[in-house]
DNA sequence: TCAAAAGTGTTTAGATTACACCCATGT
DNA sequence: ACATGGGTGTAATCTAAACACTTTTGA
């Protein structure tokens, strides 16, 4: 834009930016995207991916643009989660920073580094490098909101590959909340569970195959980032009144579902 | 300060502020603090408490100075729950706020306008009077986060008074939850959750007197306004190893308390 | 002695856990 | 045929909901 002009204001501001903690699974291991900053400060140094507002965007088209910008990453589920503002965050003045959660599946994206951005890459969400800012502190209280969140809203089904193994959801699960769960008794729960839908089996293995699932379009409606308040999602209807999909309550052995498994919520507060 | 100095900037900068969904209850009914703006633009309108963040204060400290100055609450518990960047929410240009839950029991304080309020008072949440700004909208999603963080973390305990009965904690749930339940299953939960201890009982009131109830201090530590993360919190260790306060666990008819209950967590998703 | 709200005990439906067992595949 | 992980059935345990009943106060 125009790089002479100046803008005065009669109080001092700080500026606003936003960072993304983006989440990614591969089937086995929880990941992290971060970013070399090309720029000083930090230059060289790996960070989340964010930047700056710009004044005619909301916060979080920010956060969507500027993710698109640095890593390629388009169409993911984004949620804010917190605020840092401490004084000192930033060498370059006050930056107040709105921290957002995203979850992808690795699967999904053949990053592409751009903008400040040197490189975009993938961590184990517990073998990250050195981090510029405050950014260490910003994945940590990610990584505690997304433990909250599993608990309350099906979020994780996001982290998945469009089809998917059971055992790949339970190893998920299993790193998120650092609980450990009876394979069986989880397996019987979600296919019971009337969130996902069988496709297809597994190919090679070297054991039995397992078979695929994906999530029923209904489970999410992401138009408001957020889960389960649309009409149409049945999983979230306390009694569907007309007929019922493929796994039929009624016909499940005889058993009666719980209401958290006829509601698809609070599925993996186990 | 020096009302002629200004300062220049780069690129634009939008301003920062808080908005603070103070929510009081006196035992019956659950209220919001609302104040009258003093100055424009919505001069003489209600609205929350709030104002710009400065330039040597953290967004947590601005809630609470604003607070304090508009209102003359302090102390409360302050949580971050959303932030409101809309690019035309506030006509005096770009604003961009963070919203903060406060919750307090309204026995603890006198209010008191000062700074750019008028006035302030209290209403009762379900009628509000016409508001300045997006404050609706703040105020139903700080509705929404209370709701959901009463599932997970047992915050409603702040908005009780120091010593309170089991009913009105029953009301509180309630209005909240927007649910009902058996009184005599909820008493019976909570007198043997741990999280409680008797402290005399009611004067008047027309049939027999409830006993009522301080929260144990070990319960919440507020010292990162979050709950239960604190080494002392008797109510979130798994085994307390050593010997037990009152409600001993094992006498309780032989009964054993649900992982929940003896966490102390998930109290009122009922 | 009656109304009104507090508080206790017990039953039962149903949800969760633990675990034995069978199945399908590659080597 | 056996190792490996996928998947099913079921008994035992635990939890929560429903509700009858007793207690304590003021009028």
């Amino acid at each position: 834009m125009n790089t002479s002009a100046t803008y005065t204001y009669k109080h001092p501001r700080a500026t606003i930016a936003s960072d993304i903690v983006v989440f990614g699974y591969d089937g086995y291991q929880l990941h992290i995207l971060l970013i070399e900053r090309g720029v000083e400060p930090y230059k060289g140094m790996w960070a989340l991916p964010g930047g700056f507002m710009l004044m005619d965007e909301t916060i979080e088209e920010c956060a969507r643009r500027e993710l698109r910008e640095e890593t390629s990453v388009s169409g993911a589920y984004l949620r804010q989660f917190d605020v840092f503002s401490d004084i000192h965050r930033d060498p370059r003045g006050r930056v107040v920073t709105v921290a957002f959660l995203a979850l992808v599946s690795k699967a999904d994206y053949h990053l592409l580094a751009g903008d400040d951005a040197s490189r975009a890459e993938w961590f184990v969400h517990d073998e990250l490098p050195p981090l510029a800012f405050d950014h260490n502190k910003i994945i940590n209280e990610g990584l505690k909101h997304l433990r909250d969140l599993i608990a309350t809203r099906p979020v994780v089904l996001h982290l998945l590959d469009k089809r998917f193994s059971i055992a790949e959801l339970q190893r998920l699960v299993e790193t998120i909340t650092g609980e450990e769960y009876d394979r069986r008794n989880f397996q019987r729960r979600l296919i019971h569970s009337n969130l996902l839908r069988p496709e297809g089996t597994e190919s090679d293995s070297g054991s039995r195959p397992a078979t695929l699932y994906s999530v029923r379009p209904e489970v999410y409606d992401d138009s408001d980032d957020d889960f389960c308040e649309s009409q149409n999602c049945m999983s979230c209807k306390p009694e569907p009144k007309g007929s019922l999909p493929d796994n039929d309550i009624e016909s499940m052995q005889g058993k009666r579902l719980s209401r958290a498994m006829r509601e698809g919520l609070n599925f993996f507060k186990f």
